[in-house]
DNA sequence: CATGAATGAGTCTTCATTCAT
DNA sequence: AATGAATGAAGACTCATTCAT
């Protein structure tokens, strides 16, 4: 919300409100200036609000920031989560459904990576992001485990690991989520859902159809 | 090198080595502090020189960054550019030799891949960087995709596209990049290595030994 | 009142109700802070009222200060007031109970020396001060060098200056003040009080008795 | 020394002479606007000094505070000091000159206690106060006790008590330092020193000649 | 009368850069 | 070539005061 829409906004607002709206202020602030470029008065200038508003709501830039991964991590988590524990879906395609959620535009959009990449580049919101975030990535990588077990079980691949293949599958995911900053024109969100088909094709050719194979838009420029 | 050796260092030094000396010293501050909490005092403190000297030799502090991550820069390229060209390796041996360059221990210490995501997570950087690596960033691509070909022609693979494989194996090299500094006790270098293997193992197996499996060490924890 | 026991308290109260409970939250808070570090947020969560109590009922920070520092200058004038006039007591008795009202616990609580000296510590209400209190303080002053000088005319005393000596008894006074704030050890309300004692007995021995001789406690420490 | 004048001093100076200037302009500032009121800007503006020379000497506010106050301290301890310690006076001179020593114009400035009570209004510098100066108080109290046990002694005094007078001596030097301050046309250094000999001719009247009886300036006001 | 969210001017502090030596 | 004292712009944070409810 910029600054012109937010002055119709009325004086004051409840407590949930505000810390949202600054939240997604700083987010698209990081996005373009990340941590060291980002100042309150840019976040606060962008929310359409006054400077004092962050240590009213947030107590410091850091707890701002920190609240503000938070938000991330725990949209990526339910976006998964609630694939992993819909009972109408089979196991490939919640295995699917877990491996392409990463891309879906809502949790994915060119400013949230970079907002994601912005945090990981400082120690010390690595640091805090483990410390938030390590039982759901936990959680995640057993999921994924889990499903590749089922499969491998039900389809009697004899030449699969469950937890090589869910380790593969996370950090292909990741290095995909990388260079879609690094070179958007190369990684687009439709190239990496591609790519994740395909190597669950490649692993479980009974379970999983052919990928459309999407021209590689440019390399890696 | 520390600030104690380099106490007895002369005072003056050719260019070369006191830029050199410069480098280095940000790399292992940048490693611990990123870009936001380094400031020049840090850099030449570690060096164990004076403050302006900085000015003297890169005029600026974004100066000193960009020549940093050229370092950097250069010395991943070199690592696979050797292997590429080396005449007396065959192309399998190639194909894997760049695939595990980038988990050589000068290449990919715990500090420098700090750094690499240090300025990865700067939208400043991300631009420098593509602007300094594309053309080795592609013509790293061009290489693994070569490589894939040639392998695919002799071997006959007729279910594997060589752009495809290329894409994944820097992505997937990349995502362990990064869950090496996440968690560090479930992605080591030899387990990345493991991996790539893997991969390889299972699109040219013909060509490519079973990898060693590596114990999954514990979990994204 | 603390916050607790605040909130039973109805939403609404009189003027000089609310007044004197913000009034005694501010000396509270000031013996702690002083005045840089007293905020209005300090003294009316103390008060267990709201943040804009303070405009409503003093209009700005200044003028609540002002009003605390009169409310303690009326509040040690009328201890030595009534004394003064009280035509019960004989002369003797009432320059003794002039000279020890200041440190009747009442009057001089460690918080409350504190907040006098809190006072003292700014130019700003030490000009306050003055034109609030000069008129006492003369009188006081008056005071006391009558009652000195109805002594020297009974007892004959030659040696003795009223006015001297009642400055003298006056700065003594606030001198034992400001060390019992320095080292609350060594000067004691009741160690005060035989000081001036001592005082008294050694200018007019016809009139007063030796002093208790309090052990000194343990020096300026 | 104003900014005016700075300005013609060279661009650097030894780290003492900076210190001493920016003490020199804090104990300035200080007694007109006391802590609360005394800005970074104003100590360094000044001093005709830039705003960030503070933190390079001496890292914070708070420590250039301190600083500020342990000097004053010094000042006092060494002028008292080196009277108690001067071989060449007797034990009366010594007693009086301790006495008046508070008083000399180098010492007693009307800026000077400004800032001493700046301090003494905040309970964190009473504490640094004590913390620095429990010893020369000590040390101060020890020798008045002395020297008046010396006394008490050689004349034979049977009414007097070294313990009690040294702690009058103290507490009356400070209260007049409080009424210097809040009424200088009452009490001035020539009219405190009178009060102090009067104190001393009193109690040691063979010691002491009669102190010259200044007129009462104009009362406290 | 009373509330407390919101404001924004003011302060301390940091730090890249400059410059006299 | 090298030093490091000095600068001053910029940022995080505080807090007296305002105002809609």
């Amino acid at each position: 919300m910029s600054a012109q829409q937010a002055q119709k906004q009325p004086r004051t607002a409840p407590k949930e409100v505000r810390q949202q709206q600054l939240i997604d202020a700083t987010i698209n602030v990081l996005a373009e200036k990340s941590i060291s470029g980002t100042t309150m008065a840019d976040v606060t200038g962008h929310a359409g609000l006054s400077m004092g508003i962050v240590s009213l709501h947030f107590k410091s830039k850091d707890n701002l920031l920190t609240s503000s991964l938070r938000h991330l991590a725990m949209e990526l988590r339910d976006a998964w989560l609630v694939i992993f524990r819909d009972p109408t879906l089979t196991v490939p395609q919640k295995l699917m459904g877990i491996a392409t959620a990463s891309f879906d535009p809502e949790i994915c959009s060119p400013k949230k990576i970079a907002v994601w990449f912005a945090f990981f580049g400082e120690a010390r919101y690595r640091k805090v992001y483990r410390e938030m975030a390590e039982e759901f990535d936990d959680e995640r990588s057993d999921a994924l485990e889990e499903l590749c077990t089922a499969l491998i079980e039900e389809g009697g691949y004899t030449d699969v690991r469950a937890e090589d293949l869910a380790t593969t599958m996370e950090c292909l995911c990741d290095g995909m989520w990388l260079n879609m900053i690094l070179y958007p024109e190369w990684i687009t969100p439709d190239y990496a859902e591609a790519q994740m088909t395909n190597l669950l094709v490649r692993h479980f050719p009974k379970h999983f159809d052919a990928p459309r194979h999407l021209p590689k838009p440019c390399g890696p420029t």
